[in-house]
DNA sequence: CAGTATATTGAACACTGTTCAGATTAGTGG
DNA sequence: CCACTAATCTGAACAGTGTTCAATATACTG
């Protein structure tokens, strides 16, 4: 899975643009990426070590060694600075389905692959709680919807809908139509479970719950015969 | 629909709690609800008009005619005001779902009355978007949870699986893990589309997505056999 | 080595939520 | 009607926030 060619939104000169800059400018350009992700790695810990609150520009710039005005030669501002931390959060999202699809052999129906895929997104997220919360309350005004999510994990999901149509295993009116209803209900999921609105009393209880949903979202997919298959199967 | 017989959190005397208070203390104790309906009002108003930034103490303040300090007479801290927003909120919620399945008598459908609950939320969150946005981004951490949701719009939509699953119109192994799953769907959906990450490009593919949502939902509850009978009905 | 564009600082500004001593208010008992 | 007490409210302050900007330091270039 190779990173998303969106060009990076920062300021001033860097990388991957321009291609071979000679000299000082490629020299300097470096820097400014390696400073660039120090900020975001110290910024991705102080989210997840003292939530989103502990994310203060002071605390970021003290973490990487820095004057507090320094970071606004990085980052026009903090907003930019979490919606870069958005992007890398969903390619971090996109990296775990991902791996999880690719291990899964193609021996594994595509309905418990697209279970799977469901669940090591909510895992992800629920290990990086704060980090999840913060990035998906924040509004993305950066236009970037639906269409250009060639390698998300919302498009490895609408791939593996496509195909599972194609063979009949499924069957949907449209499957982009489809895929968002599926990431509709485990984003919501996980943003009920992570500000608390979810039952946590009888141990795992959240687990069957999530299991619960996704069984009757897979059942609504079904063709209209064999209601049956879907029910047993492997459960992550 | 009565309103919960949650207590309030607030600080100091007020109404409803110990009945009849005589003479001075019971004056006191309305102008003080008083008060903080007022507060409430400012509050719910400022972050309607311009956001959730817009939200400020001293604008409130302002609001109401009182100074910065006085506010924290009546409520702990800023954090205590949105809690209390945010039970306002789901009675908002709850008021609207309520009126939208009473109005639809005993001949529509079950199923299509939890179609009806779900865009009645959905209508309701997006006239209030940032409301909603703030309100459903704040960890609760009042320990309320499934249980005393007695007539939440989720507890109606409970009742509804619930009367659904006794009459075989509808065939689910625990109506309240559907509830959740529902429940779920529809916040996940408005949370993307109210921070954006929803295509809003071709006029009111929102409101098809959200369907397509409800639809394989509404599948995926139906009894093994007629399957067909979900597709038509009112759609709203 | 001098020159210059970039990096970095440190102090400031306008905000934020919150606290608190003191002044103001209002209903009560005498 | 007045003095009393308890609830209110103010105004100033504090610590913290994001952000800007002149001045300084740095590091590569010709």
């Amino acid at each position: 899975m190779k990173l998303p060619g969106r060009e990076r939104k920062g300021i001033g000169l860097s990388l991957n643009e321009g291609q071979e800059l000679t000299g000082a400018r490629r020299w300097r350009a470096r820097h400014r990426d390696e400073v660039r992700a120090a900020i975001l790695d110290a910024a991705r810990e102080l989210v997840n070590r003292h939530g989103a609150s502990g994310l203060t520009m002071r605390a970021v710039a003290e973490a990487v060694g820095y004057s507090p005005g320094a970071l606004y030669e990085y980052f026009r501002s903090k907003g930019e600075l979490l919606e870069t931390l958005y992007f890398q959060g969903s390619e971090g999202l996109n990296a775990r389905t991902a791996q999880v699809l690719a291990d899964a052999g193609p021996e594994t129906s595509l309905l418990n692959r697209m279970r799977l895929a469901a669940h090591a997104y909510r895992d992800y997220a629920l290990e990086h709680p704060d980090l999840y919360r913060l990035i998906f309350s924040i509004a993305n005004t950066t236009g970037s919807e639906l269409p250009d999510f060639e390698d998300s994990s919302f498009g490895a999901l609408l791939g593996l809908l496509r195909e599972a149509a194609e063979r009949g295993e499924v069957q949907v009116d449209d499957p982009l139509y489809t895929a968002t209803g599926l990431w509709a209900f485990v984003h919501g999921f996980v943003m009920l479970e992570l500000t608390g609105r979810l039952p946590s009393q009888p141990e795992g209880i959240a687990n069957e719950l999530f299991d619960a949903g996704l069984k009757v979202i897979a059942f609504g997919l079904l063709p209209r015969d064999d209601h049956r298959s879907a029910t047993g199967g492997t459960s992550v």
